[in-house]
DNA sequence: ACGCTTACATACGGTATGTATGCCTGTTTA
DNA sequence: TAAACAGGCATACATACCGTATGTAAGCGT
């Protein structure tokens, strides 16, 4: 503990401002939550707080970051587990939606993130989440198993709808009767971007 | 001007209130609006604020629901316009899709509305144009024209695809060239709901 | 016409953020 | 190795804003 670099100090309190962070917006949302407490907390001061993230938009958008990193990693090993394809989509969906369960999730990321800092599909971390998104959908396109229609818009609308059921679950009392049926309808709605077959006269119905 | 009774001029004020209310909330968001400064604007104090609205959260949710009302009644307007079904829900979404374009709706309704007032899917307004919502998609599930899936969960979902087209196309830097692929996304995924031709083996691919 | 309710203004306290300044520790250099 | 340097962090302060408590004047009922 002797033979403690500066910069490894520095990054010791930048993990420790941004754990408390995590909990402070998480229980009483951003607004709410006291940056003289919040830093208290872990033995500082609001001095270390705004040397190193500049204001408390700085910490906010790191404890976003953070989170919402792990969440899209999460969900992308989900996705893989499940072969990659069209199956893989609807599992890295599936778990996004689980994944809205944690109260942490559906304070930070889901509520006061948007607000705070914008349309989350500018975040960083978002933004690699749709890239993966939009690269799988070309391969499907490219298979043909997908409709014609614009891949950004799609990958977009279908982050889109997991994120909103994810909010449906977190808003929901009883979350583990919700969670089912919040996936079956994503799956049933996503099925639209699918090709059906196509009967005798060449409609599709 | 003279024979204005007590309850015309209280309605006036609060109608001063929100239009200060929509202003400020639109062009400074929620947290930078200063409740001072925004009734300054109108010829009034934070006395007839706080008298008429209880607080500043208060102010907010009528202001959000005068712009969400009229939101609903104009897209169940579109709806019923182009025939009430299937074609009427297409309808309503899209026309939801392209109020999005109003900074008004996009900072008030969709960004800060959710962060303050909590889920969108419990405010009066949207209330009501979710019922309507689900009337319709009862109708066309005792049809048989939608797949069996819950009804509540796909009304509240198809809500929220058109509630994410139109942020994404309030965030895009060239919204008239988004709105058409934001359109044709939201609804070729809600056509994952209808039901399909089946081909010979009964199967639905 | 009189008293009382009520709509609104004014003044104040508490608390939060952001900034400017200073200290102290670790690093560098001669 | 010692001294100068620099950077991370604490402290003190200025500013702003919300919510409330109190005051006042105008209208409504009786």
């Amino acid at each position: 503990m002797v033979g403690r670099t500066r910069a490894e100090k520095m990054e010791e309190t930048r993990a420790k401002l941004i754990g408390a962070g995590r909990k402070a917006f998480a229980e009483k949302g951003f607004a709410a939550a006291s940056m003289d407490e919040l830093t208290a907390e872990v033995g500082l001061t609001r001095g270390a707080l705004y040397h190193n993230f500049g204001d408390k938009r700085g910490l906010m958008a790191a404890v976003v970051d953070q989170i919402d990193t792990t969440m899209a990693l999460k969900a992308q090993a989900a996705g893989k587990k499940a072969g990659g394809g069209w199956e893989g989509l609807m599992a890295e969906g599936a778990a996004y939606i689980e994944m809205a369960l944690q109260p942490e999730v559906q304070r930070i990321v889901l509520l006061d993130g948007p607000a705070i800092l914008g349309d989350p599909a500018q975040w960083p971390s978002q933004n690699r989440c749709l890239q993966s998104t939009i690269k799988t959908l070309r391969r499907l396109a490219s298979n043909g198993q997908i409709k014609p229609v614009d891949i950004e818009a799609l990958a977009r609308l279908l982050n889109g709808i997991a994120l909103n059921a994810a909010l449906w679950v977190a808003a929901s009392d009883d979350a583990r009767t919700t969670l089912p049926k919040a996936i079956a309808a994503f799956e049933c709605l996503a099925s639209g971007a699918l090709n059906t077959v196509r009967n005798s006269e060449g409609n599709v119905s």
